[in-house]
Order: C-alpha cells, then sequence, then structure tokens
DNA sequence: GTCTATATAATGATAGAC
DNA sequence: GTCTATCATTATATAGAC
C-alpha cells in the first residue's frame, strides 16, 4: 500500500513489493493471486483504516486528544497518498467515496443553512466543491508541505493547515470539517 | 499529451501515443528520442499552453467573452487533467508552478488584506492552502462533475463550480482568483 | 521522415520442490 | 507458506532500408 502510494500502481512493481515485504516476488503473486488482487487488498485495507481512525476519532471522542494526533499523523499520511493517487487515477473506491462525501455533506449544509443564505449556488454544489476543496489540500498535501517549508504531515502541519482553512472558508461552511465528510464518505461503506 | 493526461505517464505506451498520432512506435521514439523526451515535450506544450491562455484572457482581457470561454474550455480540459497527474506524481515542472503560484498569491494577499484580518494564520500559509484549494478542485473536477451529474468542464459546469467557490471561500480571499494565481505562476516561468 | 524488423530488458504470472 | 526457476507477454529503444 505504501508503495502504491508513493509510485502509483502502474510503476509498482511485484518485485519492489515482495522485496519491500522481504520475500520473493513468486509468493506476492501467489497470495494475492494477481496484482489486481493486491490492489484490491489495498483498497480494502485503506477503508478500514478510514473506518477505525474515525471509530476512535468520533465515537471515543479522541478527535481533540494530543496524544491520538501525535499516534496517528505518521500512519495516515501514505493513506492519503494512496487515496490522492486512487481520486486522479480513477477507481471504483475512490467514485464511491468522494460521492458519498457530497451526499452527506449536502444533508450537513441542509440542516446547517448558511446564514445569511448563499444564493449564488445550489446546496448541492455547495457541499460538491467544498469536498473538492477538502480533500485538494489533502491530495497537493505533499507540495503544501514543501512551499511552507516544514517537515511534512506533523501534528504542527496539520493544526497549521487547519487554521489556514478557517480563515479561508466562510464560518457558515467551515462546520463541515473533514472528520463530517470522512465519516460520512466512510460509515457502512464496504467498498463497491 | 492527452493520452498521459488520461491515464498516466507509466501507464500509457509509446505504442498507444504511436497508434493514436497515426503513425508507428518506431517513429514516436526517434522523434523524442525517448519516452523521457516526449514527457518533457508534454510539459513544455502545457506550460506554453497555459503562458498563451492566460496572455489572451488577462493581457487582451477576454477573459469574460463568452466566445473566448466557448473556444477555450475544450481545449483546458486535458490540460488540466495532465497537471493533475503530474502534481500528484511529483514532477519538477509541477513543483515550480505550484511554488511560484504560492509566492504571488501571497504578493496579492499582502496587497490586499482581509478586513477584519485573518488571524488564525499567517500570509504565506493561507496564501498556501488558497493555492491547493483552488487546484484541489481542478484535480477533482473529474469527480466533482460526476457528483454533480453534469457533462464535464463545459462552460456552464465552470460557472457553477466558480459560483460555489465564490459561496464558501470569505469575500477577501476570494479576491486571489485563478487567474491571478494561474498568471502567478506561468508568467516568465521557463519550466525548470 | 517514416517504416519494418529486431535487440534488450522488465514485468506479471505459473509450475514444482521443500 | 515459501522459495527457485521459468514462461509468456509487453515495453522501450535501436538498426537499417526506403
Amino acid at each position: 500500500m505504501r508503495l502504491f502510494a508513493e509510485r502509483g500502481v502502474k510503476p509498482t512493481t511485484i518485485r519492489a513489493v515482495a522485496q519491500e515485504a522481504g520475500v520473493t516476488p513468486g509468493l506476492v503473486s501467489h497470495h494475492f493471486g494477481s496484482k489486481q488482487g493486491l490492489r484490491e487488498a489495498c483498497d480494502a485495507y485503506v477503508l478500514d483504516y478510514l473506518r477505525e481512525l474515525l471509530h476512535q476519532a468520533v465515537e471515543e471522542g479522541r478527535v481533540g486528544d494530543p496524544a491520538f494526533i501525535g499516534a496517528t499523523y505518521r500512519s495516515v499520511t501514505p493513506v492519503f497518498a494512496y487515496l490522492a493517487h486512487a481520486f486522479v487515477d480513477g477507481s471504483a473506491t475512490a467514485e464511491t467515496l468522494f460521492d458519498r462525501m457530497v451526499t452527506m455533506t449536502e444533508g450537513y449544509l441542509a440542516e446547517h443553512p448558511p446564514q445569511p443564505p448563499a444564493t449564488r449556488s445550489d446546496t448541492r454544489t455547495q457541499a460538491a466543491v467544498l469536498v473538492a476543496m477538502r480533500l485538494g489540500v489533502w491530495v497537493l498535501h505533499g507540495h503544501l508541505a514543501r512551499a511552507l517549508g516544514t517537515e511534512g504531515p506533523t501534528p504542527q502541519f496539520f493544526s497549521r493547515v487547519a487554521m489556514a482553512e478557517l480563515d479561508i472558508i466562510s464560518a457558515d461552511f467551515a462546520g463541515a470539517d473533514l472528520m463530517n465528510l470522512a465519516q460520512a464518505g466512510i460509515d457502512g461503506f464496504e467498498g463497491k
């Protein structure tokens, strides 16, 4: 999964995966059946990871816990890099994930309408653009970190970006934060 | 360039490029020297395209001309898809482009400070996140179009997304629009 | 400039032994 | 489960003729 995240699926060879895992290429092919099987296993892993992450963050209320954030920020990086490639390369998992995030964000905006109402566009479009904006920040976070001269996705980096998002996005829309979006996209989502 | 934009660089074979161009694979390799040479030629083409587009839009004042927009929206689509892959896969051209956009947006925000001042974050961070947000919408525009059930990047789609962006982004930041960003990133940029 | 043909290398997948 | 060995396919790149 990490190699897919760093290089994309096609440029990642089964040989490279095997070397990284300390086994032989034959074993990888045999275990996952095919490269496509390995990819599907990675998709499932990523969805499980996000589900568990959000379960702890939201239902166990650890979203603001520094210890939780500190323990999480390393493991979340390759997951989002994997999703970045999935969003650009296109995959059924990425499409379903995006669409669910939009629909649930739309529901959030319908329940928490901006005051005064934002009349230039409809709620559905606002939800879709909002999701694209926030996911875009994640997809491009490598460039963001470089442009800011920071170490990468550290807790400090997360906080710095989140503060800027609050400055940039109108208050009435900022409430539909990424945790809301992600939770909406993940809950009960089986990947197909 | 269009095949690179649709599939990414690695999955695109010289054979496919040759077939698309109606020539033989040998000719493609001979003409561009190598696949890397073809990629660099595409990078140069994309930068030239953006330069010319912005020259007409800004310096010739055609940015709001419906005829200009109508004639442009088709050709711009593969260019942004190409850049989407470049941003995710990583390339020197994409990095320089992003960094220049951030720096110039930072300059814009310094000259047009938000009122009241946005104090949660510094101007540099605001500029970087703003660029990432707006480019993110472009990178994910395929998903955006699907989620909205629209045809794709038509003028109507552009307008609809732009209106939602105006609704979502605080008025003081919306002024640093994509044309500003793109112009900043392109002017005098030779690709390295 | 363009083609045909081919050299060379890399990759995904399989077979069989342990 | 794991390895070694190998096959078949595909890819880039080159050579030489037209």
